[in-house]
DNA sequence: TCTAAAACCATAAAATCCCATAAAACATTT
DNA sequence: AAATGTTTTATGGGATTTTATGGTTTTAGA
């Protein structure tokens, strides 16, 4: 699977649709399931996506932590049982499902942000202001960071 | 992958396309990924360049990590949110997306600076400029330094 | 039967491909 | 070393395709 990259801005329509960023549709061309896996994000007001298989992938590297880690056990059911899988229409978008808008605060534009092997949908202004000050507590803590060596 | 080095300056055309130079082309040649990743300078007014197979690294990194190492979730949430792949067109050329351009400051014509496993996007005079102080501050720090002598 | 979802059709803007040419780098022969 | 021919590289512009987005029709479920 190619890493999801770069971020995308589109825009829902009367009913709902959003066109998936063609560069992400193309990530997941080879999968099995040719479409995304979303559900809320435990962490942020944004929702996560990934592809099926990743989602798989997770679920074994849970079952290897054994089931005897309630939090865990916890975590995982609510993730897996939130979980939507959803197809592209023939142009390629998707209906994120009402609850899951709701969770971001996406109304009418939203920003499809590629995280590596996986993704997040954000309202763009709430992402533009944690990215602001991800790069900022980044700054603060790493002040001679460099990037690629 | 063969290293980034030297420096060339290129030109933009009216579309924003620019030739990337032969040899940076000859180094990612061998890669999956034919191809180049950019994104903004954290710490310059400049664009960072790097190949796929560098990106892909870092996502295996933080995939190991776990979600638990917040300095480099946050640094890899930057760097995959605002990667860009680009591929040559035929004759080798990319468009660098507007915004990277205006980070650089880079209007008609744009330097390529080899910088080892990666390199960097200047504007031609700021570049200059900057390679001028770091002469400065090298010759103020180290007034005796010879190079290569 | 009514409603919600899916399939279908259309279009403007943007990105990409394709071909052509000028300039530079390189190699070969005098 | 100079002159010549050859290949590679950078750059320009037109044609084509892709993409995002909107609307309409059909299907399926309650």
């Amino acid at each position: 699977m190619s890493l999801f990259l770069s971020s995308y801005e589109n825009r829902l329509d009367t009913k709902g649709r959003i066109s998936v960023p063609a560069s992400f549709r193309a990530s997941v061309a080879s999968e099995k399931f040719v479409g995304i896996v979303l559900f809320r994000s435990f962490t942020n007001n944004c929702i996560e996506g990934m592809t099926m298989s990743r989602m798989e992938q997770m679920a074994a590297a849970t079952d290897k932590m054994g089931v005897f880690d309630s939090d865990l056990d916890d975590l995982t059911a609510l993730l897996f049982a939130d979980a939507r899988p959803l197809n592209f229409d023939v142009t390629g978008r998707v209906v994120i499902p009402a609850d899951l808008l709701a969770h971001a605060g996406i109304t009418d534009s939203a920003i499809f942000v590629g995280r590596g092997n996986s993704f997040q949908i954000w309202n763009p202004e709430a992402f533009r202001v944690t990215q602001e000050k991800s790069l900022q507590n980044l700054r603060k803590a790493r002040p001679n960071l460099k990037i690629g060596e």
